[in-house]
DNA sequence: GTCTATAAGCAGATAGAC
DNA sequence: GTCTATCTGCTTATAGAC
């Protein structure tokens, strides 16, 4: 749909409350009054892109990383699947992180009942392969829960600091990219050391 | 400053564009007419915020990574460091993270030739006792730029995220606590690991 | 369903008294 | 320096024609 296209690119890019319902009706080549009509109110039209964000990143993600490949595959398949789609959409998980921040019910308004059993439920898969692990290397095992947060954000937040990253490293856009690259090969290689895997 | 203090609340809870003047002027129990005699413009005001959070929070942590402090000691001090004051600020994180990705000269701004000189000399003490390292445990050297975005990332994120967390771990907030505890201990042991540390 | 026109309210900014 | 009062422009939202 045009105007939800339209809504997307103009509310990841300046935020709910930066967002202008004209420029959003600009993009969408209609009218204003039409976005209403479809939508009621601006809070009703971020919502609408809120979920169908949430619903185009996470639930494949979710159900990859509580499937049983290997936990080896996992991470490589998290890294490089994040990769692909961050890069892409360089702004949008900026846009997560913030409007999730201001405003919490928007994500419980996501994690209905079902989604939030398959999350619990995958993290009891994790935690099943991470004790298997613990158990060959005769380690104390590792919390599924910390495991999972440390993949996500060690993976994650070089796309959600981009600006930050650059300057404290000095990077240009070039070096940025072979950085980047760089990254998608060596943090799998990182964090299975680390479960010596 | 009252005001500074007061925008500084605003702001980081409801973004720049969200923040409105009049709340700000509440709240420093002064009127709108005063945050325009002293700071010209929101944008000003904004900007000041700015620069007095980066001012407080980046450059310390920067200089203790550039220390010869021994790297175990630096991976305790950043994690102790960063669980301390975003457990006291919890908006703090994402605020950054967002504005940030909006207005990336506000980021520039901070860092002027002076600092950005400080990062890539504290990424050259970093990187050598990381080829240190490398060389005891005779594995490939882990790029200092690498294992610092792992380090903050795996650290920092969870701040950033905190409601996408609850719900996937499906997590109130008691439990949250304590796996941000269990987290600031066990967090530099799996970096740790990972370096053979 | 899609448009034009406009209402109603609010936010940032300034003028000017004290 | 600090206040009250006010201006100006913009933004969401609706009314109503087609």
């Amino acid at each position: 749909m045009r105007i939800l296209d339209a809504a997307d690119a103009v509310f990841v890019r300046r935020g709910i409350d930066g967002a202008r319902m004209q420029e959003i009706a600009d993009r969408a080549r209609v009218n204003k009054a039409l976005l209403h009509y479809y939508f009621k109110s601006k809070a009703g039209l971020a919502r609408a892109v809120w979920l169908r964000i949430a619903s185009s990143f996470v639930p494949g993600v979710l159900q990859m990383l509580g499937s049983d490949l290997p936990l080896k595959d996992k991470i490589d398949g998290f890294v490089n699947a994040y990769h692909t789609t961050l890069t892409r959409h360089p702004y949008l998980l900026a846009f997560a992180i913030w409007e999730s921040a201001r405003r919490p019910d928007i994500v419980r308004d996501f994690y209905s009942a079902e989604r939030g059993k398959a999350a619990r439920k995958m993290i009891g898969t994790l935690q099943r392969q991470l004790d298997a692990q613990a158990h060959v290397t005769d380690t104390p095992p590792v919390p599924a829960e910390q495991f999972l947060v440390t993949l996500v954000g060690s993976c994650l937040f070089p796309f959600a600091s981009r600006s930050m990253l650059t300057e404290v490293l000095g990077l240009g856009p070039r070096a940025l990219k072979r950085f980047m690259d760089q990254r998608r090969r060596d943090l799998p290689a990182f964090l299975k050391r680390a479960l010596e895997l």
